[in-house]
DNA sequence: CATCAGGCGAGAC
DNA sequence: GTCTCGCCTGAT
């Protein structure tokens, strides 16, 4: 057990905020009791949210060395807020409302396939592909206390398997992205480990070469699988509020590197909020 | 029944 | 280069 007292850290709210489609609450927790399971990085994870503190399932030294870097622990979000320029009342708004969310260091593989299958789609949907997905063509692993959890599928796994069968995981017109873009990389055409040294333009480019990968999309998988936190994804909520919100533009210059953070908090506003 | 969910690719111009 | 359209599927 690792205790974390953390200001700008809440695990609901990074659950909620649909960047990361394999972090769950467990059923039969509520307000009182909260608790998560996360799958990711070969690993599976159990997460207690309490009051002003979140408690790590693991030992100190797997905390240090795996889950301290994954949930960006080391970035002080408090002045990314701070950020925030006082006459602007919605970022101001969005920004506290959202808080405690982080952006996370996922796997860019994972990111890939995740958020091609997120188009025209709603999260749960998204989050039940997944999971037929890592059921069907991940590895079976369990934990110490004889859980059962499934990774991620590699590439080569995807590419192998027959389109009719990707339809059968729910995945609708994306199994043709799915079964095309695994092949694409399991035959190196695009290189996934050049991605990180690259700059964000070309590295986005790169990532468009991905049949299924449009502008959007690529925007998601560098900013949630490279931690490009430049990145800005605009999708059908961010342009609603774009168009809303900022109809001079929004002040982009303001914010260079920070982009994508402020994304979150205005997605995850938008999403949550009560009465819209 | 129509519309929408964290868009994209193909084709027309 | 920009614009339009069709697309799997489940929820409302």
């Amino acid at each position: 057990m690792v205790v974390i007292t953390k200001d700008h850290f809440s695990i609901g709210q990074i659950c909620q905020s649909g960047q990361c489609f394999r972090l769950r609450k467990l059923e039969g927790t509520g307000k009182a009791e909260e608790k998560y399971g996360l799958t990711a990085l070969g690993r599976y994870l159990e997460i207690e949210q309490k009051e002003k503190e979140v408690v790590f399932d693991c030992t100190r030294e797997e905390y240090e060395q795996v889950w301290k870097h994954y949930f960006d622990l080391d970035e002080d979000y408090s002045r990314i807020i701070g950020m925030v320029d006082e006459r602007d009342a919605y970022l101001l708004q969005a920004s506290a409302y959202g808080s405690g969310i982080r952006i996370l260091r996922q796997e860019l593989w994972e990111m890939i396939v995740s958020f091609i299958i997120s188009q025209q789609n709603n999260i749960k949907r998204i989050q039940k592909c997944i999971d037929l997905l890592c059921r069907k063509y991940g590895e079976e692993k369990y934990t110490e206390k004889g859980f059962c959890y499934y990774d991620f599928p590699k590439p080569q796994a995807l590419a192998k398997a027959a389109l009719e069968e990707l339809y059968a995981c729910n995945l609708g017109y994306r199994s043709r992205y799915i079964h095309d873009t695994a092949e694409s990389v399991s035959r190196g055409e695009v290189d996934l480990a050049c991605l990180q040294e690259m700059s964000y333009e070309a590295a986005k480019a790169e990532l468009m070469k991905l049949r299924g990968v449009g502008v959007k999309v690529a925007e998601c998988v560098c900013l949630f699988g490279l931690h490009r936190t430049e990145a800005f994804p605009v999708d059908t909520h961010i342009n609603k509020v774009l168009r809303q919100q900022y109809p001079q533009g929004f002040p982009f210059e303001r914010y260079k590197g920070y982009e994508g953070t402020l994304q979150q908090y205005i997605f995850y506003y938008d999403l949550m909020k009560p009465e819209k």
